[in-house]
DNA sequence: ATGTTTTTGAATGTTTATGATTGTTTTTTA
DNA sequence: TAAAAAACAATCATAAACATTCAAAAACAT
């Protein structure tokens, strides 16, 4: 018997009773115990079962999920407000640039209906601008893994194509020191061009960046307006270097 | 026994079982453990099936449920052939161009595991290559609404950053005198440039597209190899003009 | 008919899969 | 808690499957 029908035939029977001892595979497959302990380290390794004394389990697949959408659901209240107000400052006949990330993925819905062009380097917001019928520009670039966001050099040349009347940008980092930083090197070049080819441009960041600091330096604080929502008294400090709106 | 009724037969007893050993082969054509060793290497380096120690298994391609769209179009099987063949000149190491279209983008599961830089004026291609963790770079330009391609002056501009060894491209028609020509300009141009570039060019066709001619002209046939589908006698008046792979 | 290319099967050394054996760890039982 | 039983990881030799090479045979073109 193939390695690969006795993988499929232990798989298959597991999702069947979802716990299976070792020995029953033996008898099944008629192959060594030898060979069934292999088999079960390798489909462990390929994340298809969890090895227990005796046998395997399924693996319970949906475990760490709600720590990641809990965490992102935390804020997401806060996001399309920060959105919403961002939104507000786009009139009809602009043309704007929307940098990758959730907050200004958020703004896409808040321009149905307005006569704008925009400009992006992200594939999902691209996606949802196409769903609304809005002019839309895509800049060229590498396509990062982690954000679907087109990054890097090419990414720079291509977007000195264009001239926006605003920019909006995602954040990880806003400190009085460091200013506006990002993790990214590749990231921070396009945000950078960005800021410097709108005629005005807006971070968008919930208070839970202030203070942080992150590997690339993207802008000083005073290059662009910080859009966020805050109750907390650190946006009165960063209000004496640049404008600040707060959505709250 | 030929080679192609080899291939056949093992297509067939694969697509009965969806695993089979080799000795099984040997036994069913008569041929020697070398010959079907061969066939096996041949048959998967064409997408047909995935080799594992001591015989082959289906390819196991997700089974995506045909959209209506797809449903009701009656090309689709030629479609994954011809997609098929082409992805068979991309080699490891290689970068290549997909253009936007149907056709181009069926070849996506066929570069799933291989050792290549992707370039695309497709949204759709690049949302498929980033699931398949590829190196992909998207070209800057204007969101054409009705394809999700990226075209026009700026796209040329942007893709002029990129070399490629093969590119790859869709069509609207062919035809002897008018030569490779599609309804949009903004397309033509973009399909243009990128087989100026690429060190090869292939041309994505079944034989609906032969003698039709559309408005703006792309290249002429001898600019790049024609990879179709077809069982009738226009291919050989194309064939005298330039390179015609038929993946029948 | 002749030379060339393609296909084939055998021979080779190498890699991979397997089952038995060992001693260790974990679980069960007394 | 201690002893026995079961399950385990690690190692080894063997056998099966493998890629590669080569020479003969077949198909092909000239």
């Amino acid at each position: 018997m193939l390695t690969k029908q006795r993988h499929q035939l232990i798989l298959q029977r597991l999702s069947e009773q979802k716990i299976v001892k070792l020995k029953e595979l033996v008898e099944l497959t008629a192959s060594s115990e030898s060979t069934i302990r292999r088999d079960l380290t390798d489909l462990e390794a390929e994340g298809y079962l969890e090895r227990v004394h005796g046998g395997a389990t399924l693996v319970a697949r949906y475990e760490e999920e709600p720590t990641f959408e809990e965490k992102r659901d935390q804020h997401v209240d806060e996001k399309v407000a920060i959105a919403r107000k961002a939104a507000t400052f786009i009139e009809d006949g602009m043309s704007v640039y929307l940098d990758a990330g959730t907050t200004t993925q958020a703004m896409v819905p808040f321009l149905d209906g307005k006569d704008v062009i925009v400009v992006t380097n992200s594939l999902p917001i691209a996606n949802d601008l196409f769903d609304l019928d809005i002019k839309t520009f895509v800049i060229g670039g590498e396509l990062k893994r982690s954000t679907q966001a087109l990054v890097g050099y090419n990414a720079r040349e291509s977007m000195m194509n264009y001239r926006v009347d605003l920019a909006f940008l995602g954040i990880n980092g806003v400190d009085l020191e460091a200013g506006y930083t990002t993790p990214d090197p590749e990231e921070a070049l396009v945000k950078k061009t960005a800021i410097e080819l709108a005629r005005e441009a807006y971070i968008l960041a919930d208070d839970s960046k202030f203070g942080k600091r992150s590997f690339s330096r993207v802008a000083p604080l005073e290059a662009a307006t910080l859009v966020t929502w805050s109750d907390s008294s650190s946006v009165s400090s960063i209000q004496s270097i640049t404008k600040v709106v707060n959505a709250q």
